[in-house]
DNA sequence: GTCTATAGTCCGATAGAC
DNA sequence: GTCTATCGGACTATAGAC
C-alpha cells in the first residue's frame, strides 16, 4: 500500500514490494495471485457483510428494500475505517489495471446479491436486476463520500441516492 | 477471433496469432495495445451509436427515456450482425481477463451516456445514475438475448428489461 | 525489427509449527 | 508426520523502449 501511495500502482514493481516486505518474488505470488490482488484481498469480508444483511433483512421488505438494508449496514462498517478507503480509491482510480479488477470485483459481489435475494424467494430476473441497482448505488454514494473527504455519513448519503434513483425509474416525469 | 475460439483465449499467444495472419508480434501489437484489445476494436463505434441516438432523442423526454431510445437503437443495429456477438460473448465470458476489459468498457460507455445526458440539461447525479441504470438494462437484455440463441427482438427486450425495473424500483410494492 | 523489463508459472528443496 | 511458509532458479508471454 505504501509503495503503491508513493509512486503509483503501475510503477511499482513486485520485485520491489518483496523487498520492502523482506521477502522474496515467489513468496509475494504465494499470497496473492497477481499483483492487483493486494489490493482487494479484503473483497471477500464486505461480501460476506453484504449478503448476510440481506438475509437478515425483515421479511415483508421488498427486494430492494432488502438490499438497501444490506447496502446501509455495509456502509457504516466501511465508515469505520477511517480514511484507508480514501486512500485505497485513489490509488485505484490512477491505475486502468485496477479500475478494472474493481470492477470485476464488484460484478462478482452483485452476483452474490442476486444470490442473496434468490434465498429469499426473489425470482430471476428481478434478483438480478435488484442487485444490479444496488451496485449501482452503492458505487454512486460511496464515489460522493470520497468526494466529501468522509464528511457526510455513508448510509445516509446511500438512502440519499437510493431516493433519487427510485425517482429517475419511477414511471412518472421527475 | 477464430483461435480464440478454437482454443479459448488464455491458451492463445500472441505468436500464435501473428503466424496465422502472416505477421510478427510487434506488428500485432501496433494495431492493439495488448492482447484483449482486439475483442473491443470495435467499441468506440457502439458508443458512437448510443450517444447520437440519446443526442436525437425527443426534446421532451425524460433522461431515462431518452437512454431507452439509445438502447433500442443500439440493439437493432446489433442485432443485424448476426451470430458473431453471440460467439464473441462466449469468447469473453469464458476468459477472466476479458470479462474485466467488457466491464471497463461499459463503465467508459456508462460514462459518455452521461456526457451526452449532460449536453441535454440533465444535471449530475441524474445524468450519471440514469446512464449507469442504462447499461444495467442494456446489459441484462443482451444476456437473455444470446441466451435464447437472438431468437427475440432485441430492442423489444431491452423494453421489456426496463419495464421490469422500473417496477421494482418503484414506490408502490411490486 | 531488436532488445529488454516485468508478470506470472513450474519444479524441487528446506525449515519450522502444530 | 503432515501442513504450511519460505527460497532459488529456470522458463514463457506480454508489453514497452528504442
Amino acid at each position: 500500500m505504501a509503495l503503491y501511495g508513493e509512486r503509483g500502482f503501475d510503477n511499482t514493481s513486485v520485485a520491489e514490494i518483496a523487498e520492502r516486505a523482506g521477502l522474496t518474488e515467489r513468496t509475494f505470488f504465494r499470497h496473492f495471485a497477481d499483483k492487483r490482488e493486494v489490493l482487494f484481498s479484503g473483497a471477500g469480508a464486505l461480501q460476506e457483510l453484504f449478503v448476510s444483511a440481506v438475509a437478515s433483512a425483515p421479511a415483508g421488505a421488498t427486494p430492494l428494500e432488502a438490499v438497501s438494508e444490506a447496502l446501509a449496514a455495509a456502509g457504516a462498517v466501511l465508515q469505520l475505517r477511517g480514511d484507508y478507503p480514501r486512500q485505497r480509491q485513489s490509488i485505484i482510480l490512477a491505475s486502468a489495471e485496477l479500475r478494472e479488477r474493481e470492477l470485476i470485483k464488484l460484478a462478482t459481489l452483485a452476483g452474490a446479491l442476486a444470490e442473496a435475494l434468490g434465498r429469499r424467494g426473489v425470482p430471476e430476473p428481478a434478483a438480478g436486476l435488484t442487485a444490479e441497482i444496488a451496485i449501482v448505488v452503492f458505487k454512486t454514494a460511496f464515489q460522493r463520500w470520497v468526494a466529501d473527504g468522509n464528511q457526510r455519513d455513508l448510509p445516509e448519503l446511500i438512502r440519499d441516492s437510493l431516493d433519487e434513483l427510485r425517482v429517475l425509474a419511477g414511471r412518472e416525469t421527475p
